[in-house]
DNA sequence: TTCTATATTCGATGTTCGTCGAACACGAAA
DNA sequence: TTTCGTGTTCGACGAACATCGAATATAGAA
């Protein structure tokens, strides 16, 4: 039996204040920070100092907002923004990610 | 005895997460939706659905957020937005305020 | 002073959240 | 098949949260 595929919602069933919520925290909000749009991260590759069930729960829910896509490699699970937010919130998670350096 | 001043934290002092949390709750969206920029509204002006200490509560986390300020009139308190937000925090408030109409 | 209007604070209740370690599931390698 | 590398899920815990009604504090009116 293959692995299930990772569940992404449909922008449109996600409110602002779900996408909010969901970066509304310090270790999600650095983990949205080494993301850089367009390019794509290894899981492994954050350092955010949480254990690893709390990354894949923190993960859960910025793919549950919207915010993340997360694709299998064989072994390895592949991690990247998701293009489509910025139809749905226009300049949304852009000005967020302006903000976060000085901000975080 | 008078009564105490509201509490306005300084701004520096506010994280970007803290901000994001503040305006993460439908509720407290709703307040802020209904705050047009450089202009005062009434406490009681604010129909939210919600019981008045809930709504007290609110009203106080979006304080403590530097989100909004409180000002007494008497008997009564004027709500209004703190423009030096957008000093903090350039277009954050202004975006969300204009993404609010479609996607509470 | 007594009463009324306005908002805050308090106490309680049930829910959600962030965190961890242990156990698990899967793909690949030995 | 057995083992190893990678994340995920589960169960539990304490902390934080949203909500309400009751009690309280204050300002102004009667």
């Amino acid at each position: 039996m293959a692995q299930e595929p990772y569940f992404h919602p449909d922008l449109d069933a996600i409110s602002l204040a779900d996408v909010l919520h969901a970066l509304s925290d310090p270790v999600r909000l650095a983990i949205v920070k080494s993301l850089a749009p367009g390019e794509e991260t290894a899981w492994n590759a954050f350092m955010v100092g949480v254990a690893p069930s709390t990354l894949s729960h923190h993960m859960k829910v910025l793919r549950n907002a919207g915010i993340i896509a997360n694709r299998r490699d064989g072994m390895r699970c592949i991690v990247s923004l998701r293009p489509e937010l910025s139809a749905r919130f226009p300049d949304l998670l852009e000005t967020v990610l302006r903000l976060l350096p000085e901000a975080a």
